[in-house]
DNA sequence: ACCGGGTGTCGAACCGGTTCGAACGCGGGG
DNA sequence: CCCCGCGTTCGAACCGGTTCGACACCCGGT
């Protein structure tokens, strides 16, 4: 482990003039910083990241903060975002930090300490479904934060057109199967939920057909059970449907067994889809037909945008919708 | 943001006295160490990491290195593995830096950066696949790591027994539905995939059977549509056989899938069975017997063995394995 | 010959903690 | 009465970078 100090004795300049020569500042001359830079490499200098975030004030780390809520079959999604915005942060030299949370409470948690002892520059909120008080802390200590989704109180948003995506999805059922449409909305603490239940409803009403309350079922939890279980509770009430659309395909991935469960054939008798295509929806039977949300470029979305919050390029309110597609499969 | 030296100022202490009683030093007084926290409290008090770091050498970080090699299924996997992994760093006061990578050239510029910039005190490395430069170059630099999995030259290791997981599973098949039992093996360069291949063997020879090279088929990917390749390739050469089992759901799934194209029923005319024991499992048709490993318990395992290893507690080579266990489903 | 301005380099302060060795006050033992 | 040792506190150095202001030097213009 060589410090700067040794790169600059060795190379018989000053310390600041190696500080500056090795983060290419035009203020050295080539030829000095030539014989500075290749000093570095035969000692093998690399900065420390410790030091160097002490000096500057800046961490280099991103925070991720990710709710294990429905972790089941959701998992891909997750795993796409990340990958995400590890990619876009990797690239610009950041670094990702990550905090799997089971609850509210756990979440804040662990933004409040990653923002008092400054453990990252900026942090990513999945799905938050807190009370406004964690936002309006950050925003209190303007602490660049983005979410992913959107919640009330925050004002950096990377999102899905939820509304279109579910009026889209809707409207494809419609046409294929026809009504009645079963909407599950999945937990109703998240904000998705609403937004697309808002995006079916509006479907249906311009297909002239009057929504039904009964066909809109929230779910305590995001998971396949949970989906299994809401669907067989509107079977056994005696409502009747023609296709049903789920906010997740893991909850679709309930809907169907249940479907199945009560003798139905899927998407003959009742047709099926889901949002985010996940990799399950491929290997469900019959494959899953599925909104792809482009977990992925959410993530690079996330991170970019935190990154302009955090260099404060970005200034005012945003949100950036990430383009959704209808995967057409099997079951629908 | 408060510094140390303001907290010292306003409880009329030294900068030293303070360090010493804000953490827990026995030396500060009593009555001295109440004043100082009581006052750290009022002023909303919290120490920087990046300056705790420089001055004490310890990154208070582990890094997680994880192959985003079939995300597709398995990535339930991996998220229970990083909630496991989190939860003992956290509750210890660690914070987990996480990188996706998506082949080994990636894995190793990760590592390195992350040793070299002293991001982390320590790494964990999920199934590598590199050659033994990674490991021979961690332990010149000696950086605490730990693999998870066990690869050559690899000298802290938490795993399954691979060997007896597989053993377990293919004794179960052959009781079930009798010989002869493909093997999907996964991608060879996979430390799991040989030694879960040598359990497979020992299996059918303890049983009196002669193993059949034909019937263990290593395949690019772990995906399930690697799965899905390798048994119809197996299939169309004309190899029958009465069982499959599989090193991952994800590959099960797309096993599942190619034998239930050939015409044949699951599990009536070939059982199938996995191992991971992902939620998946749980909602594939019939629903997937696979064997459980217990990801959890390894990432909090990993983690404490890392931590065990930064300590210096853990000084010897070492392997821990956790146990697994046959979950009996439909498939088989 | 003198001055102004731009270029390249340097010394030193600074970031916010931890830690080491010294020092202080006090009580007990010789 | 003196000295030692213990318990407690302190000042200062240190960790390894970044950055600010000063300065030396050279060139061109008057």
């Amino acid at each position: 482990m060589s410090t700067i100090r040794e790169i600059a004795k060795a190379a018989g300049v000053s310390v600041s003039t190696a500080s500056l020569a090795l983060n290419g500042d035009r203020r050295v001359r080539p030829e000095t910083r030539e014989r500075i830079l290749k000093v570095a490499q035969e000692l093998n200098y690399h900065p420390m990241r410790a030091a160097r975030s002490l000096s500057s004030g800046r961490t280099w780390t991103l925070y991720l903060l990710n709710p294990l809520v429905g972790t089941d079959l959701s998992a891909g999604f997750f795993t796409r975002f990340s990958t995400g915005v590890h990619d876009w942060a990797a690239e610009r030299g950041y670094s990702v930090g990550l905090s799997l949370v089971r609850d509210e409470h756990e979440a804040e948690e662990a933004a409040r300490r990653v923002v008092n002892e400054r453990w990252a520059d900026g942090l990513i909120l999945v799905n938050p479904t807190t009370d406004g008080t964690l936002f309006r802390w950050l925003a209190q200590e303007s602490f660049p934060h983005v979410v992913l989704g959107w919640h009330e109180g925050c004002t950096y948003s990377v999102d899905t057109d939820n509304a279109a995506a579910a009026h889209e999805a809707t409207a494809y059922l419609l046409a294929r199967a026809g009504a009645p449409v079963l909407f599950l909305a999945g937990p109703a603490q998240q904000t998705f939920a609403h937004e697309r239940a808002a995006g079916y409803r509006a479907a249906l009403q311009a297909a002239g057909i009057e929504p039904d309350e009964r066909l809109v079922v929230f779910s305590g939890g995001g998971s396949a059970q949970d989906g299994l279980r809401a669907v067989r509770q509107v079977l056994a009430g005696g409502v009747r449907f023609r296709s049903v659309l789920a906010v997740s395909d893991a909850l679709a991935v309930g809907a169907m067994r249940a479907v199945r469960e009560a003798g139905l054939r899927v998407p003959h008798d009742v047709a099926v889809m889901g949002m985010n295509n996940d990799d399950v929806a491929e290997y469900t039977d019959p494959p899953l037909s599925s909104v792809d949300l482009q977990a992925e470029e959410l993530g690079r979305q996330a991170a970019a945008m935190l990154l302009e919050v955090i260099e404060g390029t970005l200034t005012g309110p945003a949100r950036r919708l990430v383009p959704h597609a209808v995967v057409e499969r099997q079951s629908a």
